[in-house]
DNA sequence: AAGTGGTCTAGACCACGCT
DNA sequence: GCGTGGTCTAGACCACTTG
């Protein structure tokens, strides 16, 4: 029932942890470890190698950066998913955009309420300063095991739209698309980044795992700001896929 | 000379690394030093807050990781730049999408010539099992840092009308455009992945460095695949601007 | 030659989960 | 209780750059 450890040189310039890496990659990649599969605990894998823990935890921990495995303390390291797909940019909501990809996703609402905005999202959002924003915080799962980190805000105008109750069951799209309010265009902002300690148990994940977050300003059909949304999404389980067409600009 | 290392607790919950790692980000972060800067050492570090070189070393590790350090062995820790906006999707060429960003970079040329095309990669540019296909592999630098890595496959058809020493000078687009191949849609992907140790050293990364890695297959006027490129950005120095009138955002 | 980061060993204690 | 991963110490040797 124990995995097969593929040999190692312990020769040559490649050091000692990334030879161990590969063999353990290996195993993981080629499949011969199914999700959710355990792997062999650090002091087994050092002992078949003849090497000192250290040098298995280096091993480890890349492979738990990059998603392939997931490490839980006092039981073991566990295989994980492959990448889901998603399409680029997304108007729609989470909920379809994942439903698209073929996953039984669900969004859960963490946190809400109305706060004070920053003066950056002020400017985004176009409000005031006597102005709250009402801030919606929840978080997208499938199987029960967290995905996504949906963060977003909404000017006065368009939260009193918004019923936070019955958010779980209707959505929010669906609420501001009864309210009259539709999503015309957005601008979009994408980058990797890694999860603070107070993020990272929400999504499930160890300190400094990375996300690709990106940040979407939408605008109604008049152009005017009507949502910020922040989303992290866990950077080893997603792939985002986009196109383009030829109106772009001419060559130089 | 020498920065001001503010102090750390040794106490509470947190891991003795993580308040260091705290500790020295602040100093990263805030400005304290600017791009180029070089870090206390190691043993300054573990000396200053009486801890073992291991525990300055797991603070050090992530902070590369996450691309605000970089080490260079035997010489020091050094901060980095902020990050590069980019628009996405991009047709454009990349030393285009670069100069719209305000980043002065070039490509240059690392490897080029005519291979056997893998099966994935024939079925993608529509080849058949005879045809080898014409890879390029370019580096894109600003100010002789790598930033960006750049493969590109394409097809007999296309090969032919590329002349592989005038690149550097004139761009491949460049000479497509003029050969009449125009790109009329693409379809891309994106995702994070983490550079191997062959891809790392290209990119003046170590091993398990973060990537944006876009993979993008371009049609021609009359849909036929005309190029197939895999770009690899340093997650640490990109963001992607995207979605319909995307504005330009200026630097950090 | 001195200093720096990169790798590795051997050991320790703790917090956590479970056959 | 025992095995697991998480943290930490003390020390060693090597490879690299030149602060």
């Amino acid at each position: 029932m124990s995995a097969e450890l593929p040999p190692i040189d312990r020769i040559g310039d490649h050091p000692l942890y990334l030879q161990v890496k590969s063999a353990l990659q290996t195993v993981v990649d080629d499949g011969a470890l199914p999700h959710g599969a355990r792997m062999p605990s650090e002091s087994t894998i050092a002992g078949h190698y003849g090497v000192s823990r250290h040098v298995v935890r280096q091993a480890l921990e890349r492979l738990v950066t990059e998603g392939r495995l997931t490490a839980r303390h006092g039981a073991g390291y566990f295989v994980n998913h492959r990448r889901i797909h998603l399409v680029l940019p997304s108007l729609t909501s989470f909920s379809e955009a994942m439903r698209t990809a073929g996953v039984a996703a669900e969004l859960r609402v963490v946190e809400q309420g109305t706060e004070e905005a920053t003066p950056e999202l002020r400017h985004k959002l176009r409000a005031t300063r006597a102005q709250r924003l009402y801030r919606l915080l929840r978080v997208g799962a499938a199987d029960g095991e967290p995905l996504v980190l949906v963060e977003a805000w909404y000017p006065p105008r368009v939260a009193k739209s918004i019923d936070g109750a019955a958010i779980d069951s209707c959505g929010v799209y669906r609420q501001l698309k009864a309210a009259g309010l539709r999503p015309s265009r957005a601008e979009n902002q994408l980058r990797v980044s890694f999860v603070d300690p107070p993020v990272a148990p929400l999504l499930g994940l160890p300190w400094g795992s990375p996300v690709i977050v990106t940040n979407s300003l939408t605008f109604d059909q008049d152009d005017r700001p009507m949502e910020y949304v922040r989303e992290l999404y866990r950077a080893d389980r997603f792939v985002f896929d986009y196109g383009s067409n030829s109106e772009r600009r001419p060559q130089p």
